[in-house]
DNA sequence: GCCATTTCTTAAACCAGCTTAACTTTCCCT
DNA sequence: AGGGAAAGTTAAGCTGGTTTAAGAAATGGC
């Protein structure tokens, strides 16, 4: 349990003690991942929320050109899951894959039903988390609406730098709905 | 205080008491709107949820073609905000604005955070209607991701029909992201 | 350090969905 | 009930972005 970005993470939302950090690492997975390892696979239960603790993970599906689709990337001190998996309990249509070496936290469904129930703080810490999701949402959503492929690739490389120079292109123009091709194009043009 | 959807709906979720419901709506306002009326403008700042009780409503923005682009409706039952403007106080970019005769019950910000500081159970309320709006983000961008427009209309009508009936067909096609003239075409086609 | 695999590039042909513009139908207000 | 505005239709021409296919460059595992 080195270090701590998870409690780092709730400590912006809420105030914990020593005790409900010992409840909340008791309910928790940590582990590591290798590069293409995954989380989750299309057809699996997504029984768990993820935190990226260190790295970085992909969510994809295929899609009925039988391509991989990007729908999100996960860096340090985010959550990912399927969500309608995750609380249904239905199978799932994503995979869930780390692109780097990763350190996850995992908190399995049972476990965060305990976990809230033990500390009840803590729903106000993910009922944020998950406004904040709502909020991202709403605003990517607006973003695609309002801008032509060439400037929302312009817009996601100027407003996320680091991020291009981390993950492979393809990857990038597959999160944001256009070809590797059409994508090198752009960039040639710049 | 005729009707009673939102305990209706909240009771979906947690049990509350009589003396928490009264809270809550000591904390609500309640208010109807004609056709039309806004409940949000573009440069405002969304300083309230709010839950539809009865009637329709839908958030657009104004894009840079200077036409609506309509993001998101709301049905009774259902809340709606910008997520972003009202958790940081900021300018909105988007219109909020009754399709047809509603009845609306806002929480504004000061008053939410003092329900929620009185009834901490309405944390956990809210934490899973954020959630389920977090998932259905995921759904709606992985149709998006997966299928052509056509097909994503007639996903769309036949998924919700009575919705179809309801709004005015311009309306559907900004929402589904296509003209009204395409959306035309694939009427007549099928 | 090398080689297989993965990633990136280039260019031409193509098409789903948009634009424009003019017309028809439906709706809503008084 | 009637008229003006709002909503829906039609069709032709156009374009942003895809597809295909093949070659070039970069990467990382051993």
């Amino acid at each position: 349990m080195e270090k701590q970005r998870l409690p780092e993470n709730i400590g912006r939302y809420i105030e914990l003690n020593e005790t409900e950090i010992l409840t909340l690492y008791k309910n928790v997975r940590i582990f590591s991942l290798n590069r293409k390892d995954f989380l989750l696979k299309e057809g699996q239960v997504c029984n768990s929320l993820f935190f990226v603790e260190k790295g970085c993970l992909r969510m994809f599906f295929i899609n009925k050109k039988l391509t991989e689709q990007i729908t999100q990337f996960a860096l340090e001190g985010w959550w990912m899951a399927d969500y309608f998996s995750f609380m249904g309990n239905t199978a799932s249509e994503y995979y869930i894959q780390a692109i780097e070496k990763s350190t996850i936290l995992a908190v399995d469904r049972t476990k965060f039903e305990d976990l809230l129930q033990e500390v009840p703080k803590l729903e106000r810490y993910f009922r944020i988390i998950m406004q904040k999701a709502v909020a991202s949402a709403q605003h990517r959503s607006k973003l695609e609406f309002d801008m032509s492929k060439e400037e929302f690739y312009h817009h996601f490389s100027s407003s996320f730098p680091e991020f291009i120079q981390r993950v492979p292109q393809y990857m990038v123009a597959s999160y944001l709905g256009l070809t590797p091709e059409y994508l090198s194009e752009l960039r040639k043009k710049k």
